[in-house]
DNA sequence: GTTGCTACTGACACTTTGTGTCAATGACGT
DNA sequence: ACGTCATTGACACAAAGTGTCAGTAGCAAC
Protein backbone atom coordinates (compact mmCIF):
# COMPACT_ATOMS: atom_id res chain seq x y z
CA UNK A 1 0.00 0.00 0.00
CA UNK A 2 1.17 3.29 -1.04
CA UNK A 3 1.86 6.22 1.77
CA UNK A 4 -0.91 8.01 0.51
CA UNK A 5 -3.26 4.91 0.44
CA UNK A 6 -2.13 4.25 4.23
CA UNK A 7 -2.43 8.32 5.05
CA UNK A 8 -5.85 8.16 3.43
CA UNK A 9 -6.87 4.91 5.68
CA UNK A 10 -5.69 7.08 8.53
CA UNK A 11 -7.80 9.22 8.29
CA UNK A 12 -10.63 7.15 8.05
CA UNK A 13 -10.27 5.53 11.10
CA UNK A 14 -9.64 9.01 13.04
CA UNK A 15 -13.04 10.06 11.59
CA UNK A 16 -14.68 6.56 11.95
CA UNK A 17 -13.41 6.24 15.92
CA UNK A 18 -14.03 10.06 16.44
CA UNK A 19 -17.46 10.11 15.46
CA UNK A 20 -18.45 6.29 16.81
CA UNK A 21 -17.28 7.36 20.44
CA UNK A 22 -19.20 11.36 20.36
CA UNK A 23 -22.50 9.20 18.85
CA UNK A 24 -22.34 6.21 21.82
CA UNK A 25 -21.80 9.31 24.20
CA UNK A 26 -23.94 12.25 22.82
CA UNK A 27 -26.49 10.39 21.03
CA UNK A 28 -26.99 10.38 17.23
CA UNK A 29 -29.17 14.06 16.84
CA UNK A 30 -26.73 16.10 19.58
CA UNK A 31 -23.42 15.26 17.91
CA UNK A 32 -22.84 17.74 14.75
CA UNK A 33 -20.24 17.06 12.27
CA UNK A 34 -18.26 20.19 13.30
CA UNK A 35 -17.74 18.03 16.52
CA UNK A 36 -16.39 14.68 14.81
CA UNK A 37 -13.94 16.78 12.33
CA UNK A 38 -12.77 19.16 15.56
CA UNK A 39 -12.10 15.87 17.48
CA UNK A 40 -10.23 14.11 14.27
CA UNK A 41 -8.40 17.15 13.41
CA UNK A 42 -9.30 17.81 9.82
CA UNK A 43 -11.99 19.91 8.28
CA UNK A 44 -15.30 19.56 7.62
CA UNK A 45 -15.52 19.30 4.38
CA UNK A 46 -13.15 16.27 4.85
CA UNK A 47 -15.61 14.69 6.30
CA UNK A 48 -17.56 15.14 3.25
CA UNK A 49 -15.14 13.38 1.33
CA UNK A 50 -15.25 9.89 3.09
CA UNK A 51 -18.50 9.85 4.36
CA UNK A 52 -22.11 10.42 2.35
CA UNK A 53 -23.43 11.43 5.71
CA UNK A 54 -23.32 11.40 9.21
CA UNK A 55 -25.28 8.23 8.72
CA UNK A 56 -22.86 6.47 7.13
CA UNK A 57 -20.26 6.32 9.16
CA UNK A 58 -22.30 4.01 11.33
CA UNK A 59 -24.42 2.71 8.62
CA UNK A 60 -21.22 1.53 7.06
CA UNK A 61 -19.52 -1.26 9.60
CA UNK A 62 -22.86 -2.75 8.87
CA UNK A 63 -23.49 -1.73 5.32
CA UNK A 64 -20.06 -3.26 3.85
CA UNK A 65 -21.35 -6.67 5.57
CA UNK A 66 -24.67 -6.71 3.67
CA UNK A 67 -22.98 -5.47 0.07
CA UNK A 68 -21.48 -8.89 0.12
CA UNK A 69 -24.98 -11.26 0.60
CA UNK A 70 -25.48 -11.95 -2.72
CA UNK A 71 -21.86 -12.88 -4.04
CA UNK A 72 -22.01 -15.09 -0.92
CA UNK A 73 -25.60 -16.39 -1.93
CA UNK A 74 -24.21 -17.14 -5.61
CA UNK A 75 -21.47 -19.04 -3.98
CA UNK A 76 -23.93 -21.81 -2.21
CA UNK A 77 -24.13 -25.05 -3.56
CA UNK A 78 -26.59 -25.42 -6.31
CA UNK A 79 -28.27 -28.14 -4.64
CA UNK A 80 -29.24 -26.06 -1.72
CA UNK A 81 -32.60 -25.32 -1.50
CA UNK A 82 -33.41 -21.76 -2.03
CA UNK A 83 -34.58 -20.66 1.28
CA UNK A 84 -32.16 -22.68 2.90
CA UNK A 85 -29.69 -20.98 1.01
CA UNK A 86 -30.33 -17.41 1.77
CA UNK A 87 -30.61 -18.46 5.73
CA UNK A 88 -27.52 -20.14 5.76
CA UNK A 89 -26.16 -16.81 3.87
CA UNK A 90 -27.71 -14.77 6.58
CA UNK A 91 -26.53 -16.50 9.60
CA UNK A 92 -22.96 -16.48 8.19
CA UNK A 93 -23.57 -13.09 8.09
CA UNK A 94 -23.98 -13.31 11.40
CA UNK A 95 -20.14 -14.04 12.09
CA UNK A 96 -19.24 -10.64 11.36
CA UNK A 97 -21.03 -9.54 14.67
CA UNK A 98 -19.24 -12.45 16.64
CA UNK A 99 -16.05 -11.11 15.94
CA UNK A 100 -16.44 -7.74 17.51
CA UNK A 101 -19.14 -7.99 19.76
CA UNK A 102 -19.17 -4.95 21.98
CA UNK A 103 -18.74 -2.66 18.81
CA UNK A 104 -21.24 -4.61 16.74
CA UNK A 105 -23.94 -4.39 19.77
CA UNK A 106 -23.67 -0.23 20.16
CA UNK A 107 -23.78 0.66 16.88
CA UNK A 108 -26.55 -1.69 16.17
CA UNK A 109 -28.54 -0.19 19.97
CA UNK A 110 -27.73 2.83 17.73
CA UNK A 111 -29.35 2.06 14.50
CA UNK A 112 -32.42 0.25 15.88
CA UNK A 113 -33.11 3.39 17.85
CA UNK A 114 -32.39 6.12 15.63
CA UNK A 115 -35.07 7.13 13.30
CA UNK A 116 -32.81 8.61 10.69
CA UNK A 117 -30.30 5.50 11.15
CA UNK A 118 -32.87 3.02 11.52
CA UNK A 119 -34.42 4.43 8.10
CA UNK A 120 -31.06 4.84 6.66
CA UNK A 121 -30.08 1.19 7.26
CA UNK A 122 -33.69 -0.22 5.87
CA UNK A 123 -33.04 2.14 2.90
CA UNK A 124 -29.91 -0.06 2.32
CA UNK A 125 -31.42 -3.29 3.13
CA UNK A 126 -33.83 -3.17 0.50
CA UNK A 127 -31.07 -2.73 -2.15
CA UNK A 128 -29.57 -6.06 -0.45
CA UNK A 129 -33.00 -7.60 -0.45
CA UNK A 130 -33.63 -6.88 -4.19
CA UNK A 131 -29.71 -8.06 -4.95
CA UNK A 132 -30.82 -11.34 -3.37
CA UNK A 133 -34.00 -11.53 -4.50
CA UNK A 134 -32.49 -11.30 -8.29
CA UNK A 135 -29.89 -13.82 -7.37
CA UNK A 136 -32.51 -16.29 -6.17
CA UNK A 137 -34.61 -16.09 -8.92
CA UNK A 138 -31.72 -16.76 -11.30
CA UNK A 139 -30.91 -20.30 -8.80
CA UNK A 140 -34.59 -20.97 -9.16
CA UNK A 141 -35.00 -20.53 -12.96
CA UNK A 142 -37.49 -18.50 -12.47
CA UNK A 143 -38.62 -14.50 -13.59
CA UNK A 144 -39.08 -11.72 -10.66
CA UNK A 145 -41.21 -9.89 -12.50
CA UNK A 146 -43.93 -12.75 -12.61
CA UNK A 147 -43.15 -14.99 -9.60
CA UNK A 148 -43.24 -13.57 -5.85
CA UNK A 149 -41.68 -16.53 -4.39
CA UNK A 150 -38.03 -15.60 -4.73
CA UNK A 151 -38.78 -12.17 -3.32
CA UNK A 152 -41.24 -13.58 -0.52
CA UNK A 153 -38.48 -15.92 0.56
CA UNK A 154 -35.82 -13.45 0.56
CA UNK A 155 -38.29 -10.58 2.60
CA UNK A 156 -39.55 -13.67 5.33
CA UNK A 157 -35.79 -14.38 6.09
CA UNK A 158 -35.24 -10.92 6.71
CA UNK A 159 -37.78 -10.72 8.77
CA UNK A 160 -36.63 -13.60 10.52
CA UNK A 161 -33.08 -11.71 10.65
CA UNK A 162 -34.49 -8.19 11.81
CA UNK A 163 -36.64 -9.70 14.45
CA UNK A 164 -33.99 -11.61 15.88
CA UNK A 165 -31.37 -8.88 15.48
CA UNK A 166 -33.71 -6.68 17.29
CA UNK A 167 -34.41 -9.27 20.59
CA UNK A 168 -30.15 -9.66 20.52
CA UNK A 169 -29.82 -5.62 21.31
CA UNK A 170 -32.85 -5.99 23.65
CA UNK A 171 -31.34 -8.58 25.97
CA UNK A 172 -28.18 -6.53 25.73
CA UNK A 173 -25.98 -9.80 23.51
CA UNK A 174 -26.75 -12.10 26.28
CA UNK A 175 -27.36 -14.84 24.17
CA UNK A 176 -25.29 -15.08 20.61
CA UNK A 177 -26.81 -13.63 17.40
CA UNK A 178 -26.33 -16.54 15.51
CA UNK A 179 -28.08 -18.52 18.08
CA UNK A 180 -31.30 -16.30 18.10
CA UNK A 181 -31.37 -15.68 14.53
CA UNK A 182 -31.28 -19.64 13.65
CA UNK A 183 -34.06 -19.79 16.55
CA UNK A 184 -36.30 -17.50 14.79
CA UNK A 185 -35.53 -19.59 11.60
CA UNK A 186 -36.86 -23.01 12.91
CA UNK A 187 -39.90 -21.27 14.81
CA UNK A 188 -40.16 -19.82 10.84
CA UNK A 189 -39.94 -23.48 9.62
CA UNK A 190 -41.89 -25.18 12.43
CA UNK A 191 -44.86 -23.73 11.38
CA UNK A 192 -45.59 -22.51 14.52
CA UNK A 193 -47.02 -19.43 13.16
CA UNK A 194 -48.93 -20.54 10.53
CA UNK A 195 -51.47 -18.45 8.92
CA UNK A 196 -54.79 -20.87 9.44
CA UNK A 197 -56.26 -23.65 11.03
CA UNK A 198 -53.98 -23.79 13.77
CA UNK A 199 -54.41 -21.31 17.24
CA UNK A 200 -51.93 -20.18 19.20
CA UNK A 201 -50.28 -22.58 21.19
CA UNK A 202 -50.02 -21.49 25.13
CA UNK A 203 -46.22 -22.86 25.97
CA UNK A 204 -43.15 -23.75 24.16
CA UNK A 205 -41.74 -20.10 24.94
CA UNK A 206 -38.85 -19.04 23.01
CA UNK A 207 -35.66 -17.59 24.50
CA UNK A 208 -34.11 -14.51 23.87
CA UNK B 1 -66.12 22.47 12.39
CA UNK B 2 -65.33 26.00 13.24
CA UNK B 3 -63.74 28.63 10.99
CA UNK B 4 -59.93 28.10 12.73
CA UNK B 5 -60.43 24.68 11.41
CA UNK B 6 -61.62 24.85 8.16
CA UNK B 7 -59.12 27.69 6.95
CA UNK B 8 -56.55 25.47 8.44
CA UNK B 9 -57.73 22.45 6.84
CA UNK B 10 -57.91 24.80 3.62
CA UNK B 11 -54.02 25.89 3.97
CA UNK B 12 -53.26 22.16 4.48
CA UNK B 13 -54.78 21.15 1.49
CA UNK B 14 -53.37 23.78 -0.77
CA UNK B 15 -50.20 22.79 0.65
CA UNK B 16 -50.55 18.97 0.16
CA UNK B 17 -51.54 19.49 -3.33
CA UNK B 18 -48.85 21.99 -4.35
CA UNK B 19 -46.39 19.91 -2.75
CA UNK B 20 -47.90 16.02 -4.92
CA UNK B 21 -47.91 18.14 -7.95
CA UNK B 22 -43.96 19.18 -7.79
CA UNK B 23 -43.20 16.28 -6.68
CA UNK B 24 -44.86 13.79 -8.85
CA UNK B 25 -43.35 16.31 -11.97
CA UNK B 26 -40.34 17.12 -10.74
CA UNK B 27 -39.33 14.20 -8.36
CA UNK B 28 -38.50 14.41 -4.44
CA UNK B 29 -35.21 15.53 -4.81
CA UNK B 30 -35.05 18.68 -7.51
CA UNK B 31 -38.28 20.40 -5.82
CA UNK B 32 -37.35 22.25 -2.87
CA UNK B 33 -39.78 23.23 0.05
CA UNK B 34 -39.66 27.11 -1.12
CA UNK B 35 -41.56 26.18 -4.30
CA UNK B 36 -44.20 24.25 -2.47
CA UNK B 37 -44.64 26.67 -0.47
CA UNK B 38 -44.44 29.52 -3.01
CA UNK B 39 -47.26 27.20 -5.16
CA UNK B 40 -49.19 27.52 -2.04
CA UNK B 41 -49.10 30.94 -1.74
CA UNK B 42 -47.63 30.39 1.73
CA UNK B 43 -44.27 30.97 3.83
CA UNK B 44 -41.51 28.53 4.66
CA UNK B 45 -42.39 28.95 8.26
CA UNK B 46 -46.02 27.81 8.03
CA UNK B 47 -44.91 24.23 5.98
CA UNK B 48 -43.11 23.38 8.94
CA UNK B 49 -46.16 24.26 11.08
CA UNK B 50 -48.46 21.20 8.96
CA UNK B 51 -45.28 19.17 7.98
CA UNK B 52 -42.25 18.05 10.01
CA UNK B 53 -40.36 17.50 6.54
CA UNK B 54 -40.59 17.33 3.04
CA UNK B 55 -40.85 13.25 3.52
CA UNK B 56 -44.09 13.66 5.47
CA UNK B 57 -45.84 15.08 3.12
CA UNK B 58 -45.94 11.82 0.83
CA UNK B 59 -45.98 9.40 3.97
CA UNK B 60 -48.34 11.03 5.77
CA UNK B 61 -51.23 10.10 3.33
CA UNK B 62 -49.75 6.03 3.85
CA UNK B 63 -48.98 6.77 7.61
CA UNK B 64 -52.72 7.50 8.77
CA UNK B 65 -53.44 4.01 7.19
CA UNK B 66 -50.78 2.46 8.82
CA UNK B 67 -51.44 4.48 12.18
CA UNK B 68 -54.69 2.62 12.66
CA UNK B 69 -53.47 -1.14 12.08
CA UNK B 70 -52.84 -2.14 15.49
CA UNK B 71 -56.24 -0.84 16.58
CA UNK B 72 -57.73 -2.92 13.85
CA UNK B 73 -55.67 -5.36 15.14
CA UNK B 74 -57.16 -4.91 18.59
CA UNK B 75 -60.61 -5.65 16.83
CA UNK B 76 -60.16 -8.27 15.28
CA UNK B 77 -62.70 -11.35 16.80
CA UNK B 78 -60.98 -13.05 19.67
CA UNK B 79 -61.07 -16.37 18.21
CA UNK B 80 -59.35 -15.59 14.93
CA UNK B 81 -55.73 -17.34 14.94
CA UNK B 82 -52.99 -14.65 15.25
CA UNK B 83 -51.71 -14.79 11.67
CA UNK B 84 -55.11 -14.84 10.18
CA UNK B 85 -55.68 -11.79 12.15
CA UNK B 86 -52.73 -10.16 11.12
CA UNK B 87 -53.17 -11.02 7.44
CA UNK B 88 -56.96 -9.50 7.99
CA UNK B 89 -56.10 -6.23 8.88
CA UNK B 90 -53.20 -5.86 6.14
CA UNK B 91 -55.52 -7.15 3.29
CA UNK B 92 -58.09 -4.61 4.92
CA UNK B 93 -55.46 -2.39 5.39
CA UNK B 94 -55.39 -2.47 1.47
CA UNK B 95 -59.00 -1.04 0.93
CA UNK B 96 -57.14 2.52 1.57
CA UNK B 97 -55.78 1.90 -1.77
CA UNK B 98 -58.64 0.84 -3.89
CA UNK B 99 -60.95 4.45 -3.24
CA UNK B 100 -57.84 6.53 -4.54
CA UNK B 101 -55.81 4.14 -6.91
CA UNK B 102 -54.10 6.47 -9.30
CA UNK B 103 -53.54 8.75 -6.05
CA UNK B 104 -52.05 5.66 -3.97
CA UNK B 105 -49.83 4.62 -7.08
CA UNK B 106 -48.40 7.82 -7.64
CA UNK B 107 -47.63 8.01 -4.03
CA UNK B 108 -46.77 4.71 -3.43
CA UNK B 109 -44.49 4.46 -6.28
CA UNK B 110 -42.68 7.65 -5.42
CA UNK B 111 -42.29 6.36 -2.00
CA UNK B 112 -40.56 2.94 -3.38
CA UNK B 113 -38.87 4.84 -5.97
CA UNK B 114 -37.01 7.68 -3.30
CA UNK B 115 -34.52 6.81 -0.80
CA UNK B 116 -35.05 9.29 1.38
CA UNK B 117 -38.96 8.66 1.49
CA UNK B 118 -38.09 4.91 1.35
CA UNK B 119 -36.03 5.03 4.42
CA UNK B 120 -38.99 7.11 6.02
CA UNK B 121 -41.59 4.45 5.40
CA UNK B 122 -39.97 2.00 6.67
CA UNK B 123 -38.71 3.59 9.65
CA UNK B 124 -42.62 4.34 10.66
CA UNK B 125 -43.81 0.36 9.51
CA UNK B 126 -41.10 -0.60 12.23
CA UNK B 127 -43.43 1.70 14.36
CA UNK B 128 -46.66 0.26 13.37
CA UNK B 129 -45.03 -3.57 13.59
CA UNK B 130 -43.90 -2.94 17.16
CA UNK B 131 -47.59 -2.09 17.70
CA UNK B 132 -48.61 -4.41 16.66
CA UNK B 133 -46.35 -6.53 17.62
CA UNK B 134 -47.21 -5.86 21.37
CA UNK B 135 -50.57 -6.39 20.41
CA UNK B 136 -50.52 -9.47 18.97
CA UNK B 137 -48.35 -10.79 22.36
CA UNK B 138 -51.65 -9.29 24.01
CA UNK B 139 -53.73 -11.51 22.11
CA UNK B 140 -51.47 -14.93 22.51
CA UNK B 141 -50.96 -14.06 26.31
CA UNK B 142 -47.25 -14.38 25.89
CA UNK B 143 -44.44 -11.88 26.72
CA UNK B 144 -43.07 -10.08 23.45
CA UNK B 145 -39.94 -9.92 25.64
CA UNK B 146 -38.87 -13.21 25.58
CA UNK B 147 -41.16 -15.17 22.73
CA UNK B 148 -40.31 -14.02 19.04
CA UNK B 149 -43.16 -15.43 17.54
CA UNK B 150 -45.35 -12.51 17.87
CA UNK B 151 -42.85 -10.34 16.35
CA UNK B 152 -41.87 -12.97 13.70
CA UNK B 153 -45.94 -13.67 12.69
CA UNK B 154 -45.94 -9.72 12.03
CA UNK B 155 -42.60 -9.22 10.40
CA UNK B 156 -43.37 -12.39 7.68
CA UNK B 157 -46.83 -10.68 6.87
CA UNK B 158 -44.76 -7.17 6.58
CA UNK B 159 -42.70 -9.04 4.25
CA UNK B 160 -45.42 -10.42 2.44
CA UNK B 161 -47.35 -6.93 2.25
CA UNK B 162 -44.09 -5.03 1.13
CA UNK B 163 -43.72 -7.93 -1.57
CA UNK B 164 -46.90 -7.69 -3.05
CA UNK B 165 -46.55 -3.85 -2.97
CA UNK B 166 -43.32 -3.58 -4.63
CA UNK B 167 -44.95 -5.83 -7.26
CA UNK B 168 -48.35 -3.97 -7.72
CA UNK B 169 -46.45 -0.84 -8.43
CA UNK B 170 -43.91 -2.66 -10.52
CA UNK B 171 -46.83 -3.97 -13.01
CA UNK B 172 -48.70 -0.42 -12.74
CA UNK B 173 -51.34 -1.44 -10.98
CA UNK B 174 -52.71 -3.77 -13.19
CA UNK B 175 -54.45 -5.73 -10.61
CA UNK B 176 -55.69 -5.17 -7.93
CA UNK B 177 -53.56 -4.67 -4.70
CA UNK B 178 -55.68 -6.86 -2.70
CA UNK B 179 -55.60 -9.71 -4.65
CA UNK B 180 -51.39 -9.94 -5.27
CA UNK B 181 -51.25 -9.33 -1.38
CA UNK B 182 -53.22 -12.37 -1.13
CA UNK B 183 -51.66 -13.89 -3.66
CA UNK B 184 -48.47 -13.32 -1.49
CA UNK B 185 -50.26 -14.86 1.38
CA UNK B 186 -51.26 -18.18 -0.32
CA UNK B 187 -47.81 -18.78 -1.18
CA UNK B 188 -47.08 -17.78 2.00
CA UNK B 189 -49.42 -20.71 3.63
CA UNK B 190 -48.66 -23.17 1.07
CA UNK B 191 -45.52 -23.94 2.23
CA UNK B 192 -44.06 -23.22 -1.51
CA UNK B 193 -41.40 -21.45 0.75
CA UNK B 194 -40.21 -24.27 2.94
CA UNK B 195 -36.49 -23.63 3.98
CA UNK B 196 -35.97 -27.48 4.47
CA UNK B 197 -36.49 -30.77 2.52
CA UNK B 198 -37.99 -29.35 -0.65
CA UNK B 199 -36.15 -28.14 -3.84
CA UNK B 200 -37.69 -25.91 -5.59
CA UNK B 201 -40.48 -26.70 -8.25
CA UNK B 202 -40.54 -25.35 -11.69
CA UNK B 203 -43.86 -24.25 -12.23
CA UNK B 204 -46.90 -22.79 -10.43
CA UNK B 205 -45.86 -19.34 -10.90
CA UNK B 206 -47.65 -16.64 -9.37
CA UNK B 207 -48.91 -13.46 -11.40
CA UNK B 208 -48.10 -9.78 -10.81
C1' DG C 1 17.36 17.33 -7.87
C1' DT C 2 14.15 19.42 -10.39
C1' DT C 3 10.12 19.36 -13.03
C1' DG C 4 5.44 18.10 -13.73
C1' DC C 5 1.42 15.28 -12.70
C1' DT C 6 -1.86 13.68 -9.42
C1' DA C 7 -4.36 13.33 -5.15
C1' DC C 8 -5.60 15.28 -0.91
C1' DT C 9 -6.64 19.12 1.91
C1' DG C 10 -8.49 23.54 4.00
C1' DA C 11 -10.99 27.60 3.22
C1' DC C 12 -14.80 29.93 1.50
C1' DA C 13 -19.31 30.61 -0.43
C1' DC C 14 -23.61 28.76 -1.24
C1' DT C 15 -28.20 26.14 -1.05
C1' DT C 16 -31.42 23.70 1.60
C1' DT C 17 -33.52 21.89 5.68
C1' DG C 18 -35.30 22.65 10.05
C1' DT C 19 -36.08 25.53 14.46
C1' DG C 20 -36.71 29.61 17.69
C1' DT C 21 -38.58 34.02 18.31
C1' DC C 22 -41.51 37.99 17.86
C1' DA C 23 -44.83 41.18 16.29
C1' DA C 24 -49.15 41.55 13.62
C1' DT C 25 -53.60 39.77 12.37
C1' DG C 26 -58.05 37.83 12.89
C1' DA C 27 -61.57 34.74 14.97
C1' DC C 28 -64.12 33.94 19.20
C1' DG C 29 -66.35 34.44 23.75
C1' DT C 30 -67.83 37.82 27.14
C1' DA D 1 -66.03 46.81 22.43
C1' DC D 2 -62.43 44.14 24.70
C1' DG D 3 -59.17 40.53 25.99
C1' DT D 4 -57.69 35.99 24.69
C1' DC D 5 -56.10 32.57 21.80
C1' DA D 6 -54.45 30.52 17.54
C1' DT D 7 -52.32 31.40 13.13
C1' DT D 8 -49.20 33.73 10.27
C1' DG D 9 -45.06 36.08 8.05
C1' DA D 10 -40.67 37.84 8.79
C1' DC D 11 -36.67 37.52 10.49
C1' DA D 12 -32.40 35.13 12.53
C1' DC D 13 -29.90 31.04 13.20
C1' DA D 14 -27.83 26.19 13.40
C1' DA D 15 -26.61 22.35 10.76
C1' DA D 16 -26.27 19.34 6.59
C1' DG D 17 -24.40 18.90 2.27
C1' DT D 18 -22.12 20.66 -2.32
C1' DG D 19 -19.09 23.35 -5.63
C1' DT D 20 -14.93 25.66 -6.32
C1' DC D 21 -10.23 27.10 -5.86
C1' DA D 22 -5.67 27.57 -4.32
C1' DG D 23 -2.02 25.35 -1.65
C1' DT D 24 0.61 21.25 -0.59
C1' DA D 25 2.65 16.68 -0.52
C1' DG D 26 3.65 12.28 -2.81
C1' DC D 27 5.52 10.27 -6.82
C1' DA D 28 7.35 9.25 -11.35
C1' DA D 29 10.24 10.76 -15.18
C1' DC D 30 14.03 13.14 -16.78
Amino acid sequence: MSLAERKRQLVRDELTEAALKLLAFQGFDKTTIDQITAAAGVSRRTFFRYFQSKEDVVIEFIGDLGHRLHTELAARPADEAPATAVRNVLTAFTEGFREHTEKSLCLTRLTLRTDALLGRYLERQVRWRADMTAELARRMGVDPGSDMRPALIVATAFGAFDTALTAWVAGEAADDLKTIVNHAFDLLDGGALAVRGRSAPGGAAAGA
